[in-house]
DNA sequence: CTTACTGCAAAGGGTTTGCAACGTA
DNA sequence: TACGTTGCAAACCCTTTGCAGTAAG
């Protein structure tokens, strides 16, 4: 959330309830929370994370409706999966231009960046169809540098 | 196994048995020909892929064995492991100089390449410590691309 | 002969599904 | 009101673990 504005929040959670709405889905509290959350979100939310937290609005929750609204929403696009060392995990896709990811290996918070390597790419075979690609990179951020370093 | 040359799964074979043999290991049928298995394999196979190929040598093999030895071969560097859309998958870990790879979407197979991004980028923040990185193309290799087409 | 490896069976964790009650549109 | 959504429970993978018998070194 630090550097996000409250806006921004706002306004990304809109987009999402209006994508689901959009496709005819009800708009439930406990979507509304789960758009909050995930437009609040700086970095992947593993399933469990998202029951955690959406339990704190909504006691009730249930584990099956987490994992049935995550599938629903990365189907339709609004979230996107990685699976990084400890399991799946999910965060609201970038809806601006095309880029890629720095990922903090300790807090999973991500940092943008413009260069993409299929606009500098030379040697790949001709004859291979590209679809799509994936580049990112781990390492530690500035807040958990230090302490990853003193381990 | 198309481009691979005998000699060279041979080799591939052995290099896995004595990295096995060198950490003190005892060296099994079921480790032999799971060793054989990656040194033909030509791209990713599944934890389920490999209990059926050991299967047709050692009808007795059971799937905790195939596991047990998956992970202990990773954790030992021999396999790599990588998450596709249909799960995790194993190969055997290129021993030569860096470099990334094509896989094939229909056949899993992959084909390597030399450009690193990494050497060409510019635009990392300069307060975030890098560890590793990753970088894949997707797409269809020349034999399954007139067959993805049609579809 | 010693100790690691195997197969079996059972447990474990994460994810999905069937169904009746509920709540949104 | 009607039908999509939910919570519960149970089922379902995939993967790991405990144990006694087996086999490599």
């Amino acid at each position: 959330m630090a550097n996000h504005h409250k806006q921004d929040i706002e306004s990304t959670m809109q987009d999402i309830v209006k994508a689901m709405s959009a496709k005819g889905w009800r708009i439930t509290d406990q979507r509304k929370s789960l758009a909050t959350l995930f437009a609040e979100a700086e970095g992947f939310l593993s399933p469990k994370d998202v029951y955690d937290s959406m339990r704190q609005q909504y006691p009730g929750v249930s584990f099956d409706t987490v994992y049935r609204n995550l599938r629903l929403l990365s189907e339709m696009g609004v979230l996107e999966q990685i699976y990084l060392n400890d399991g799946l995990k999910f965060r609201a896709r970038c809806g601006s231009h095309h880029h890629h990811h720095l990922i903090c290996l300790q807090c999973e918070k991500t940092v943008p960046f413009e260069f993409c390597p299929m606009l500098h790419m030379a040697g790949v075979p001709a004859d291979f169809q590209v679809v799509s690609h994936r580049f990112e990179i781990f390492g530690y951020c500035p807040s958990c540098e230090s302490t990853a370093s003193s381990e």
